[in-house]
DNA sequence: GTCTATATCTCGATAGAC
DNA sequence: GTCTATCGAGATATAGAC
């Protein structure tokens, strides 16, 4: 029931206390959900007092608009060196997922949070979220350019562009927020979910070239 | 903000109390999540005072727990007519992506209240649902073998039953799942997702077949 | 079975000492 | 800046009339 968690941990860093708030915050946003977190736990998470979390971002609502929208932009800005132009689609499909899955393995929370954003409609991190990936320039863009052009040149078979994405992110996040049902599922998952995140790297450039390959060609 | 739904008596249906309870509290659930609904909003949907819902369902906990299971058991028992043995495995895995597909269209509630309760980690749901998935006989599981078959027979080529059953998983119910970002970023979404999703079981079936198919052949 | 009224509790937010 | 103490809103749950 109660919660104790203290971060002892953190003896090195000199962080600052507003950043504590907000890696702890991520942390128990992700967990509980917007509505399910409790400024308290937010509080022993960070190892500071409730009062001190209204001090410095006035009200919960605030808290996590500012959580919300740094990790958000920290996503879509690591996707700057991956996306280059003019390089082979293969190479460019296979640096998509494998940058795609490395992230959201390492900040499941964020994978977390914006599926829980989107189940619930309404909510402004959906408006900044929605806006920042249908900008023309974003990843999803640049990516869905990429097939286009790879259509066009030949490289690969006619196909959706917007449809084949969104099966390429499906099957990269999915995995991580439904992580306990996968690994319930797949004693492999179980034992050794990193293995499994490699694996599922693999699998995923394997299945999409293969699906994507031009039917005149047996490569 | 109040709502005024009354069912105003006894029209055709004479669905008991109970039922009408039920089905108000998926809906509030799936709109809120576990935590942000309120019994008052579940009360007003049925019809009926809050009291009642405690007088049928001693506390919240509870009843959601009677929401989630039936809504999985159901779920599952759908499965029934269409994961039939022995058939050729690209009918069955059609049939298995188009089923899904319909059923997360038509019941988009259970949908998105599965995935919040594997965002949480905990929760007894998440139980009940892992030990349904994972048991012997399961769709999944009968999907599986049906992969397995399918490549010791040389229908398809060599590839991870587990990675491949949970790409095609992912693929049919993610974009339900991220709908306000899928119709953000995606004007056909938007325009007529009933289109959109048509469009989408034809995407995925079309992309596996090709992504599964012997490299030798060249059908 | 269904309602009104109310008790109890949890949590976000604030006041004020240090 | 950081703490303790507390207020007040809003939610679950219960008591009891009908």
């Amino acid at each position: 029931m109660t919660t104790e968690i203290k971060t002892t941990e953190t003896t090195k860093t000199t962080e600052s206390t507003e950043e504590r708030i907000l890696d702890a915050a991520r942390k128990v946003f992700a967990r509980k959900g917007r509505d399910g977190a409790r400024m308290q736990e937010i509080a022993d998470e960070a190892g500071i007092n409730r009062a001190l979390l209204h001090y410095y971002f006035r009200a919960k609502q605030g808290l996590f608009e500012a959580v919300f929208a740094r990790m958000f932009e920290q996503f879509v800005r690591s996707y700057d060196t991956v996306l280059v132009p003019g390089q082979p689609f293969h190479g460019t499909l296979r640096r998509f997922i494998h940058h795609y899955i490395d992230y959201v393995s390492e900040h499941q929370d964020m994978a977390r949070l914006i599926v829980s954003e989107n189940l619930r409609g309404d909510s402004m991190p959906g408006e900044l979220m929605s806006r920042a990936a249908s900008k023309e320039g974003s990843p999803p863009r640049r990516m869905e350019n990429a097939i286009r052009a790879a259509i066009e040149s030949g490289e690969i078979r006619d196909v959706d562009p917007n449809q084949t994405l969104l099966t390429v992110i499906s099957a990269c996040i999915h995995f991580i927020v439904m992580k306990p049902l996968v690994q319930a599922m797949n004693p492999e998952a179980q034992a050794d979910f990193a293995a499994f995140t490699e694996a599922r790297k693999e699998h995923i450039t394997d299945l999409l070239l293969h699906g994507l390959q031009p039917s005149e060609e047996v490569s």
